[in-house]
DNA sequence: CCGCATCCGTTACGATACTG
DNA sequence: CAGTATCGTAACGGATGCGG
């Protein structure tokens, strides 16, 4: 009942505009979830160690998929084991998530000792997002 | 009477940590608007064409500051007219906005007709913000 | 005036239970 | 498995007040 993409635009802004569609605390993880593992399905998403809500993934994907930046691998079949995928359009906000991330490596491991550093092993697997 | 740095850390992911920090509506609007005027007072913040109201920018200025990704320009001075700035951890968020507002230029123009394009042109003075 | 703090209504989020 | 319904909590947003 909700598969509007309303968002209401605080200004003409482009960092501004990114920050409405991609400003809040759980979008950009979904993102980094499907750039890390490739397709994942929503119980697979659910299962990422910052435990987001089914609610809060069912609207987020929505909005996600409204705006095209995301997609399901097979648009035509039930939603059952049909993952979601980055489009064009998503998978061009990896380069900025990875930076995002060196950032963070450098600048919150004082305020957050447990962060993963630049040289922790196995980087790309499950046990590390 | 809220100078707490207190963020609860999602996970040990660097790109969620970094989201636990900046995902939110405000924050890296604040520090856009410090990277492209340079220092600020609260009340030249406040009036960015968003509209962030007061409380929540003081609460915002103020976890800036515990994190130390903004602070005071003359630390010692009084509160008034004493402009927010960025220091070297939040000044390295420059090119990460940037790239941001080019994912938007390119991204989002479809949803958002009024999104400033790349050669609009006044692009670094306050009616571009 | 400027820099907030407080109050309070509204909206978003979050955990859990439940349904097709 | 992929969500929806419900309901309590936290964040936001506007108005206003108050000290410096």
């Amino acid at each position: 009942m909700k598969s509007d993409s309303e968002i209401d635009w605080r200004s003409v802004c482009p960092i501004s505009s990114a920050l409405d569609v991609l400003g809040d605390k759980w979008s950009l993880l979904i993102i980094r979830d499907l750039i890390v593992h490739g397709p994942r399905t929503y119980s697979e998403l659910l299962k990422s160690p910052e435990h987001i809500s089914t609610n809060i993934l069912a609207a987020r994907l929505d909005l996600l998929v409204g705006l095209k930046l995301i997609q399901r691998v097979n648009p035509q079949a039930s939603q059952r084991n049909n993952a979601f995928q980055l489009t064009e359009s998503g998978t061009e906000l990896r380069p900025i998530l990875i930076a995002l991330g060196g950032w963070a490596q450098v600048h919150l491991k004082h305020f957050h000792a447990d962060i993963l550093g630049i040289n922790t092993p196995n980087h790309s697997k499950k046990s590390t997002q």
